[in-house]
DNA sequence: CTTATAATGTCGGGTAAATGACAAAACCGC
DNA sequence: GCGGTTTTGTCATTTACCCGACATTATAAG
């Protein structure tokens, strides 16, 4: 691939279309471009250089691990995000990773001072970040009251609808996701443990709202619109 | 109070610094002022014209409330912080709402779009203000790990020392802290019951790490900076 | 001081979900 | 195809915590 068709990979990003092709070039993605492959690692919290990354295509998870080798997945992040240092602190440590879920990703990024320095001259991007920022945090306050008020079961549902409206496609009576999760992986994300999301997921199943195998989910239309 | 006077409270705040008066005062503070009392609501979060406040005096916390009426608290609110529609969104509706703790409180608030506008014109002022943001994002993922990986006393105790970091008065050998939560509200911030929080205070009172009434908390030094 | 109200203390039973352990099935490289 | 590895299925046991109930103590209000 020519080099100077991965500058203009930001763009499909709606935050970076009000910027000119000169400032697009002042974050120098270049040195950021990187491809991947399922179960590759993409970063450490607490590298020395934070950036911000854009996945141009692919899926991966932002997972933590704690000291007895417990894991949470607090996000899936698909083609067209943003991940990485998007808070722009880079004081406090967080044990987050980034990790391939889909068979290859492409990936470029730039590094935050250089972000910072272009937001300071560009303010509409200055809100439209913020306002990214914002929704992320409405996002995560949001799993944060279904952790504490839902049970397993609710909270594996949630997540199917989520799912399915991120990355379905639609039939007549049907949702089918190309599957690209394992049943520990769908654990992670709903805060259980692999034993009880195969459990839920086979008792959904049983009543019918779903057929999962490793290849594909499909769900039942009038499940996912109701609930 | 003059009204004069009132116009300046938000300079307590360093995102507010770089403002000159003219801009401080197109966000028409004087309007949102208000005083409060303990027990008073001050805002919801699903109301028609968005606002963002600053706690001038006093502490308030931010919870939520489910259909089966429980609560969590997500977030306590100290003398010289910010809170409201900080996420710039108003699309995706949560219950939220905050509430005075101590006796009273002082507040002056401003609209969102005053804000907004405010922002546009001046970078410094977005990037501050989603670095605020971001820490509170940060900070919320960070209770989100303790939920699925720490038990209630770890909980518990993480709260204490975040408490005492924050309002803690230091004596010899010990931190004292005025006490403006009943067992109930930090019960709603670690996410338990009323009955389990009260057996686990009673528990690190009888191990000797603290002494609590409904007046003073006072915590062992020792025990406050290990763990 | 008296009474109402709110906050704290305590206990036993019930339960969702974790844990650990093992088997079966699916997938992948050769 | 075969053999190793990953993923999924199932179950019996354990456990942290919830839930409801009630007694006791502190605080506020008349």
């Amino acid at each position: 691939m020519h080099s100077e068709i991965k500058y203009w990979f930001l763009r499909d990003h709606k935050l970076f279309r009000v910027l000119s092709n000169d400032q697009l070039k002042q974050l120098c993605v270049i040195t950021g471009f990187k491809e991947g492959k399922k179960g590759d690692i993409i970063y450490f919290s607490d590298s020395k250089e934070p950036r911000i990354y854009f996945l141009k295509k692919g899926a991966i998870k932002i997972s933590e691990v704690d000291v007895n080798g417990n894991e949470i997945t607090k996000e899936i992040i698909q083609k067209g995000d943003l991940f990485g240092e998007l808070s722009l602190d880079t004081t406090i440590a967080n044990n987050e990773f980034a990790q391939v879920l889909t068979n290859s990703v492409t990936i470029c990024s730039f590094m935050l001072k250089d972000f910072e320095a272009l937001m300071e001259q560009h303010p509409d991007l200055a809100l439209s970040y913020t306002k990214l920022v914002g929704l992320k945090f409405k996002k995560l306050k949001n799993s944060y009251s279904n952790l504490v008020f839902k049970d397993a079961r609710s909270r594996l549902i949630q997540f199917l609808k989520d799912w399915a409206a991120r990355d379905g496609n639609e039939t007549l009576d049907a949702i089918v996701i190309e599957n690209y999760l394992t049943q520990q992986d769908i654990a992670h994300i709903i805060c259980t443990t692999r034993q009880t999301a195969t459990q839920l997921l086979n008792q959904l199943e049983t009543e019918g709202h779903l057929k999962y195998d490793r290849k594909e989910l499909v769900l039942d239309k009038q499940f996912v619109l109701q609930n």
